[in-house]
DNA sequence: TTGTATGCGTTATCAG
DNA sequence: CTGATAACGCATACAA
């Protein structure tokens, strides 16, 4: 027989408290912070704890507690890259405050319905959109008693039950009108991405508003339909192949840095547009590469950082639970 | 008193057991497929259940299964917008699986021995090394008995216990540099980011070796140390000044496209180069960004929709746990 | 300070 | 086919 028993379950509290002489309740106490222990059983239940690897199941405690300390993120965008800023410093904020985050990948095979449903049964403590084109019709019906809390990350909520944290689009675009007014632009375009989502960011609407106080009246808009390059590419060159040189636009505004890319793409590449001269572009968002030598383009910085670390101090409780704008940062580049 | 008390808890089993009149594991075995039940009976809970809005609590289920059908993917790399094309179908694919993502984050305040003693922690049923910087030394650490499985993705695993997915190096090399050299490239240089990945990746070693083969006998590397266009663009710059045109590589493969965008950029636009006449650049990974008319990049793509799909196939046991080596595909632009 | 009983919501196993 | 007992690993409340 031998001397060690190789056990192949992980070794529990009460492996520790037999090997240490003490009840597991006790083994309990020594892992949780606070609780009156003497140090003399603390640390005989820790050197034993230690040699036999043990660590707390979680699940356990979970189930125990009824809070997982789990957050389920929901993404069905991944053609926009600027979604992998978000998601680094979403789970870099959930991280510092010991949540984990459970990503869930929204797309043909996998709905709405089924990510709600997934996150509830597993227990997560919050849902948290993540920029995702989620309709009003959609949330209400993952609003049932019983569900964990809904949250939304970088896009204004409708739904006053549904906290949001976003960067402020009037401010932003107040900005960004002035800037191009000032710049001497007058014939401004605006491309949107997808439908249900552009209304819900507001930029389009601010973008109008801010221009008709500068005597522009009307601000055609050019519909990517997507946040994906190929669908701005394909939208500007439909509209300029479609539109003479005299009767275009002289700056086009995007609903963010993908479509500002494509756009400054197909312009230079496909009709030898010279940018800004022949045509301005501005993006939002402040994503990396809208920094690159190449394309350096105008855009809007949305303080991602301090979004998420707010988003995660509202799940923790530690502010109130109500949508909050934040102001961003124009960042003037080269392509306006 | 009212007729119906409104629960802030969940309701569990046994709440529609009641309701029903039947035991509780008479309601388990109505959601249990296979489990022998009169049908009278399941329609008797099905109906109660769905009026209650009883979903089955998958954390109590874990905890008795001793599965969670939960995957801890670990990633350290945000800088690479490839790795949300990554994320995207490795989430894809476990969700097809039933399986679930708990995304960490590997940063500054969140090393990976803390990643991996949350997995651990929280029962995964696996741990995916996302393409990250493992040392093998950190990987052996993790490696304990009752540990949850390692896989890496997308890197070839030096460590037989665990069995990696990634594309196979030397055949993407050698078709990068056979399409080369039948171009009539002979002055060949090679970008790396990460030291320590990069050996791990092989894809500088196979390029040289295959390079040999074509009498060229020494390949400059131009080391980036990161997978960020910033570090690209600072390292090409410093090889451009540094070097008199006449000594000059006439190709540079990177060994991954956001190098080689970062490359493009800085030799075009800050150098005035023409791309492929005064330098060709070849990228690696096959990520939409490359196919963007300004950059027209050359690229060899991973097939990782198939990769991610190996991959679970493997965590499920349909497939032998052993490292797997898949052929892409190279794309051949303007950039060449 | 420490041990005991009980509960969290399921599944596994066995008896009827 | 159905009900009952035990177990999963921990936390909470209480008693000693």
């Amino acid at each position: 027989m031998p001397e060690v028993i190789v056990m192949n379950r992980k070794t529990t509290a009460t492996d520790v408290a037999i090997e240490a002489g003490v009840s597991k309740w006790t083994v309990a106490r020594a892992f949780t912070p606070g609780s009156s222990i003497s140090e003399k059983s603390r640390e005989a239940v820790m050197l034993i704890a230690d040699r036999l690897g043990y660590r707390p199941n979680l699940l356990a405690r979970s189930l125990a507690t009824k809070t997982t300390h789990q957050v389920a993120v929901l993404v069905d965008d991944f053609a926009n890259f600027h979604k992998l800023v978000s998601l680094e410093l979403l789970t870099a904020a959930l991280q510092t405050e010991g949540l984990v985050a459970m990503l869930i990948h929204i797309g043909k095979h996998f709905d709405h319905a089924n990510a709600f449903l997934n996150a509830d049964q597993r227990q997560v403590d919050a849902i948290v959109l993540l920029g995702t084109a989620f309709r009003d019709e959609t949330l209400q019906g993952a609003m049932k008693p019983g569900t964990p809390p809904l949250y939304v990350l970088a896009r204004e909520s409708t739904n006053p039950d549904i906290p949001s944290v976003s960067c402020d689009a009037k401010v932003s675009m107040r900005e960004i009108v002035n800037h191009l007014a000032s710049k001497g632009y007058r014939r401004p375009g605006f491309m949107t991405g997808p439908t249900s989502l552009s209304t819900a960011l507001g930029r389009q609407r601010h973008h109008a508003a801010f221009w008709r106080k500068h005597g522009v009246k009307a601000v055609p808009e050019i519909a990517a339909g997507a946040y994906d390059r190929r669908a701005s590419e394909d939208a500007l060159r439909e509209y300029l192949r479609n539109t003479q040189p005299a009767d275009r636009i002289d700056v086009l505004v995007c609903e963010n840095d993908v479509l500002a890319l494509g756009a400054i793409d197909v312009a230079r590449t496909e009709f030898g547009l010279r940018i800004p001269q022949d045509l301005a572009v501005c993006g939002y968002d402040g994503n990396d590469l809208a920094g690159m030598p190449i394309f350096d383009l105008t855009t809007y910085e949305q303080p991602m950082a301090e979004m998420a670390r707010t988003l995660v101090e509202m799940l923790m409780d530690r502010r109130e639970r109500r949508s909050v704008l934040l102001p961003g940062r124009l960042i003037v580049r080269g392509s306006t």
